[in-house]
DNA sequence: CGATGTCGCAAAAACGTTTTAACAAACCGA
DNA sequence: TCGGTTTGTTAAAACGTTTTTGCGACATCG
């Protein structure tokens, strides 16, 4: 396996499996595809010739003759996640791993995309066919520039046109049930712990809990916390609840880095979880399985959005479907020792 | 932007470029990529024509005239990592996300490669030009067809062979250090907690620590844990350790689930870290800072081996480097209240 | 028996780029 | 003034597939 046959040796090409096998190169090319009929005896002929040279077939050529890159770009903000600490990290590496699968398992590939200056070098550099765009903000770039070139696109969240296709995450759903949950536990004092940006998912977590609290006869008290400030902010915020003397016997924190902060307070404060406050919060992440007690959270399912999310891309992709707008699957609630006493 | 006009446009390709700008199309070529001298005056025109017509090159014909897919693969258990919880993942994500930014900072895409049945199929099915490959077993799959076909090759971790082109990371060293800084603590009677796999860490750990503490004249005490207990193992393990009479007054637990066990186990028999027991993991990861004390580990700088690893793979697709072996960056301390007591 | 399909395959065109070979024009040193 | 080099450009070849077109052989039908 020396160096100089190795750069001597031509590349094993169509040609040479059809020479080998007696037949033209675009029967070798219908055998391999399937796409027309091709004798069965040929085709063993085909196949043992294939096995032999060690045939794989150059994809860049396929790629220019087919116009497909049999590759799906995922757009996400990961450095600054990773920035932002593992939980959010770990949210979106659950899409894209499992993304990841979903695509290779239909023989296409993956390609991550984190943030860059100018979006639409993208477009120049980077060869895919599509694109999942992971939760967009408002004006978020890449979209826009997605969108404008006509890629096919399908979001994950919030779609931020009505008309995007999307695996459309419902964050009022989220809210109801985790709002439901401290009521059934018996909450009547609930106070929500929001972050402060103009984020969607902040938006309508707000006015669903405010509606339904509304609804209930219950009294609403709304605490912001810049999402910078995060555990540290989260708590500053509820010890000053707390030492106003308003009291409290639920917290409805989605953001888990808030949540923890939540807990710190109450534990300074002498609270018992879940005896005196039951505590919420969405993402099942570790950092909610490692407070303790561990918090009552959502399985939001990632791994089934990011597998509907890739399928309906390819779908899309190769013409079986329309743009379509999904329903993220059902969160489901995974209740533990915040909300109710553990056996 | 009907449909039908859509489908009707035709792709803009380097002849109309050159026919705009009045050139033929080898010039066009040559003022893009830069590869040859064309006349200023020239390539403004040329530039001015690109803009005009929104010319996108095609990356695929790129590819194929070229060989290059101008794309690197990444290589990893990662399914694996989520099924087996956030520490794996948020390390091996760390990881993808600096190889990303730093390959696309050259112009290259990073596509992610999950576990799939046959390693060989990856090859005829994703189009790349080298691969990273990070932390492979002994006996690794990837690491097998990666090297047989002779693909350009990184892999971030220990090589499974002395030639593996690798960004090192040495073990030994990550051992050294931290057993240093708990001798350096006081700590005397300090029993290892170590996975049972045939993994290379888990031994080189484990040689490590023989080794070291023979030289100080010290007990050696190595608890074995399966990897798949984790936590609850490492919890168990030590709790028998303690229970059977045997003090200790640290505790080096390189897996940060096992060193989690540990603290659990600890706290259950009502020694206070770090006055009684000092504790260290590996991994500064969520895990290690959210236990109570937060855990001192090592900052591995997961960031610049990435960066590491990629530059140096795509150095030598460039041709402008040999395969080359290279040292991981030193791993930093990061001491925090497992060891000495905080502020 | 002739017309009409169907089947399996070969030959060649086409995809859009980069690279090679050739060349004219300008420039240079002697 | 002349051979030789440099410069900027063009035309054409080449990359390895897939797809289109056409054709002979053979079956089927009226």
């Amino acid at each position: 396996m020396n160096k100089q046959i190795e750069a001597t040796r031509r590349r094993v090409t169509v040609k040479d499996v059809a020479r080998a096998a007696g037949v033209s190169a675009g029967t070798v090319s219908n055998a391999i595809s399937g796409k027309r009929k091709v004798d069965h005896e040929t085709r063993e002929r085909i196949d043992k010739a294939i096995k032999e040279l060690g045939y794989v077939p150059n994809l860049a050529a396929r790629g220019m003759r087919t116009g497909r890159a049999n590759t799906i770009a995922i757009f996400s903000s990961m450095p600054t996640a990773v920035a932002a600490g593992s939980a959010r990290l770990g949210f979106l590496m659950e899409i894209a791993a499992s993304a990841a699968v979903t695509a290779l398992e239909r023989n296409v590939a993956l390609v991550l995309v984190p943030p860059i200056k100018h979006p639409e070098t993208a477009l120049g550099t980077i060869p895919f066919d599509g694109a999942i765009l992971v939760e967009p903000e408002v004006d978020d770039p890449y979209w826009k520039v997605l969108r404008d070139r006509g890629v096919p696109l399908v979001i994950i969240g919030p779609p931020p046109e009505a008309a995007a296709p999307a695996v459309r995450v419902d964050h009022a759903t989220i809210a109801t049930l985790l709002i439901g949950h401290l009521l059934d536990c018996g909450a009547r004092e609930i106070p929500l712990i929001v972050g402060r940006s103009q984020r969607q998912s902040n938006r309508v977590f707000r006015e669903t809990y405010e509606a339904r609290m509304a609804a209930e006869g219950l009294p609403v008290r709304v605490i912001e916390v810049s999402e910078a400030e995060g555990e540290v902010g989260a708590e500053a915020a509820l010890l000053a609840e707390l030492d106003a003397g308003r009291s409290m016997d639920g917290v409805l924190a989605p953001i888990d880095s808030m949540a923890a902060g939540a807990m710190a307070a109450l534990h300074a404060r002498g609270l018992r979880v879940p005896q005196d406050v039951r505590v919420v919060t969405r993402y099942d992440g570790f950092r909610a399985r490692s407070q303790t007690p561990a918090l009552t959270a959502l399985n939001l399912r990632l791994d089934e959005m990011a597998q509907l999310a890739t399928t309906a891309l390819l779908d899309q992709l190769e013409g079986m479907s329309e743009p379509v707008y999904l329903d993220a699957p059902a969160p489901e609630l995974v209740v533990r020792g915040s909300t109710v006493p553990h056996d």
